[in-house]
DNA sequence: AGCACGCCGACT
DNA sequence: GTCGGCGTGCTC
């Protein structure tokens, strides 16, 4: 009898009838009601006293070699610590491509996998080395010459005299040469599980590695002495050269330990192709395996069946990335830790940042969170001593751009209604006069994020969401960017009947118009998600600027990640103002880190003429962010809006988690909340604290209403005891109201 | 998630 | 009188 996980929202384990004892790990295909799921083995279990009548698993795809226990554990520690079913886990952390399949086409790509990484050649697994001498006996003289070229001792060999170490590796045309049908034998122990790729022969290091600066050296003679468990946080500014912190922190860990992993997470993987690049460039060959959602199914499986296999030796992707099979996982590393993109937003909320160091610590191997702007998590747990620090402050080449903040208050150009004021006109026009390029970003993309009616004071709104229409002058069209809802724009004012709708506020088409008008000489490209709805798009505009084609670049967050442009010399933010009051008690955090990110964009200051700036248009140049973000003093924002956390009782001060809850009709969603929430008082006992339900912050979103409800405790474990009660207890509740608890939440 | 089972409104 | 709505329950 098996215990299986299964792919399928189900809570609780399937037990199932096997003939041979599965072991655990084990990758099965079982019968679930009239269809065939793909399922892991967690435990070969005795037949429970129960009676029932099992259904058979109905394969095993035993090409694979089982999950190993340490993957079991990830998968049922983030199970329990997220409250979601086991099965949903293992089905985020296999790629759909392996459950979507039986054992063969498993059985086939595998091999094929394997044999392409190998450039076939082939060193004994464990399993081989156990396995081989039996089914060889004393027989076979012939496969005893294979067996010994793979590094086996034969039972009546005479010890080879002197110590020269025996070649433990084999091609197709070596084993020729050892037995007639080498070639096939081969095959036939791989296809047993007794082979696996041999590693590529040490690919040779770049002949000369580019030398280390003071800093980088020290961190990175911090890491080599760290052995077993540890948290190094890399904490330093953009263009510090983290990546070579981390290549060497790789290569220590590669050369120490023939077999060792190194798992790479990065928050998007499309926007830091240069870290792609560094590392296939310094570790060229089949040793690098790339995991993110943007890869075909198949070729997915092919890269997570190398890391499985552990012929990857360094694994890089984005989050889902952290869920991955690594036998050998020896080294962790978190590039800009602090993204908002490591954490899940659907389905199984994980953070692949708290799950990566949970995994070293459950591999007793270090990690590596870098990041100019540290997560206050993190930089919490620098200052309590749980976490090391090393620190880069210095740019490898160059000066940081200096931090220009301009007041809104009183700025003739603003008042008249234009984007940028005279400080920001005047700056650009010297920036175009030198040649040089300019990179503006606010958070709004449309025409304007409203449109309004000055007689009335309509204003155009989504039927479906709790939300305004975006005006989008290109295609005279009201879009809502929840639910992408579209209309003509009215002709005149569905209330008043009024003829004179404004366009209120500015989106990013809106300051491109307003930029045209203001600089005619000059050439102005957009990016946004409206320019960059194919594929490719984003990158050909970005491409136009660094080919000095373009004179001013306008656009959302997009444009402030993954770009180094050389002959950008100016960065603006046009209007972030907005993150200084927002509800969301991590807006602050949010905007320093964007505002680091944006400045981090323009190229090296000495470079310039004028020396390289990044521009802030506020009305409010005194509020202590801005100060520190022009200090360069990220320690002492992170100082301020930890003690502002204490003092609020907030994260990381306390732990949370939401419940969310959605349904369209609105008693039934509140009668549900109500419901909740005196649950949770029941079981909550005064710890944790639960707070009202409360619409969430687009309380209608496609005609679905949506509230949520905090929990909050200054213990985890208390935290959790209720969380696994009060979920238990909700799904009993009927009504078919949708909901989900997100423990650690990050957005509310 | 699917899928079946089961009890209440507008149709040939 | 039925067809079908989706609320509810189950999957070893």
């Amino acid at each position: 009898m098996a215990r299986v996980a299964v792919d399928a929202p189900i809570w609780g384990e399937l037990d199932y009838a096997s003939e041979s004892t599965l072991a655990p790990g084990s990758v099965v295909r079982v019968p679930l009601g009239r269809h065939v799921v793909c399922g892991v083995v967690l435990a070969a279990e005795p037949p429970a006293h129960d009676a029932r009548e099992l259904r058979p698993v109905a394969q095993v795809c035993d090409a694979l070699p089982p999950l190993g226990p340490d993957w079991l554990d990830l998968l049922r520690f983030a199970a329990g610590y997220y409250q979601r079913p086991l099965g949903e886990l293992m089905a985020a952390a296999l790629p759909g491509w392996l459950r979507e399949h039986d054992a063969d086409a498993v059985r086939r790509r595998w091999l094929a996998a394997a044999e392409r990484r190998a450039g076939l050649r082939w060193e004994l697994t464990e399993r081989g080395r156990q396995e081989l001498p039996l089914r060889l006996g004393r027989r076979s003289a012939a496969l005893w010459r294979l067996a010994s070229a793979l590094g086996l001792a034969a039972p009546d060999a005479e010890p080879v005299p002197g110590n020269t170490p025996a070649p433990t590796s084999l091609d197709e045309s070596g084993a020729r040469r050892l037995h007639p049908r080498g070639a096939a034998v081969l095959r036939e122990w791989l296809e047993q599980g007794w082979l696996r790729a041999a590693p590529p022969p040490c690919a040779p290091l770049p002949a000369a590695l580019p030398a280390l600066h003071e800093e980088q050296h020290q961190a990175v003679q911090a890491l080599e002495g760290q052995r077993g468990f540890g948290v190094q946080v890399l904490f330093g500014v953009t263009g510090s050269g983290k990546t070579e912190v981390y290549l060497r922190a790789a290569q220590q860990v590669l050369e120490r330990d023939e077999h060792a992993q190194v798992l790479v997470l990065t928050p998007e993987i499309n926007l830091t192709p240069q870290l792609l690049r560094r590392f296939s460039e310094r570790f060229p060959g089949q040793a690098l395996a790339v995991l993110h959602s943007g890869l075909a199914e198949a070729e997915r499986f092919d890269h997570w069946a190398a890391a499985h296999a552990g012929d990857a030796r360094i694994v890089l992707g984005t989050r889902l990335a952290v869920l991955a099979s690594l036998p050998h996982l020896a080294l962790l590393i978190v590039d800009e830790e602090h993204d908002a993109s490591y954490k899940q937003q659907e389905g199984a909320r994980y953070s692949a940042r708290d799950l990566a160091v949970w995994r070293a610590r459950q591999r007793d191997v270090p990690v590596l969170l870098g990041s100019a702007t540290p997560s206050l998590e993190t930089w919490h747990a620098v200052r309590s001593g749980r976490y090391g620090l090393l620190t880069m402050a210095r740019r490898a080449s160059g000066a940081l751009p200096q931090v220009r903040l301009l007041p809104s208050g009183h700025d003739p150009l603003l008042r008249a209604g234009g984007p940028i004021g005279q400080a920001l006109f005047d700056a650009i026009t010297q920036r175009l006069q030198q040649r040089e390029q300019c990179l503006l970003f606010l958070n709004r993309r449309g025409y304007a994020p409203v449109l309004s009616c000055p007689d009335c004071g309509w204003m155009s709104e989504c039927p479906h969401c709790d939300a305004h229409l975006v005006y989008h002058r290109t295609d005279g069209s009201l879009r809502c960017h929840h639910c992408g809802h579209r209309q003509a724009v009215p002709r005149a004012c569905p209330d008043c009947g009024g003829l004179d709708l404004q366009p209120v506020g500015r989106g990013t088409q809106r300051v491109q118009e307003a930029l045209a008008a203001l600089f005619p000489q000059a050439r102005i490209a957009r990016i946004d998600a409206d320019t960059a709805s194919r594929k490719g798009q984003a990158e050909a505009g970005f491409a136009q600027v660094h080919a000095g084609e373009v004179d001013i670049l306008v656009g959302t967050q997009m444009i402030t990640k993954g770009h180094d442009f050389q002959r950008v010399s100016l960065v603006a933010a046009l209007n972030p103002d907005a993150g200084l009051f927002s509800h969301d008690p991590r807006a602050p955090e949010r905007l320093f880190a964007q505002l680091v990110q944006a400045a981090g964009r323009a190229g090296r200051a000495d470079a310039s003429t004028l020396g390289a700036e990044m521009l802030v248009q506020t009305a409010y140049p005194e509020h202590p962010l801005y100060q520190a973000l022009q200090r360069g003093d990220y320690a002492g924002f992170a100082e301020r809006e930890l003690a502002e956390r204490k003092r609020a009782g907030m994260p990381p001060f306390s732990f949370q988690a939401l419940l969310r809850a959605e349904h369209a009709k609105e008693p039934r969603l509140l009668e549900f909340v109500e419901q909740a929430g005196e649950l949770a008082a029941q079981l909550a006992d005064g710890e944790p604290r639960a707070y009202p339900p409360v619409p969430s912050s687009l309380a209608r979103v496609a005609g679905v209403h949506r509230q949520q409800i905090l929990v909050e405790s200054s213990r985890r474990g208390a935290l959790h005891a209720f969380l696994a009660r009060w979920r238990a207890a909700l799904q009993e509740l009927r009504g078919g109201v949708r909901w989900a608890i997100d423990v650690d939440p990050t957005e509310f």
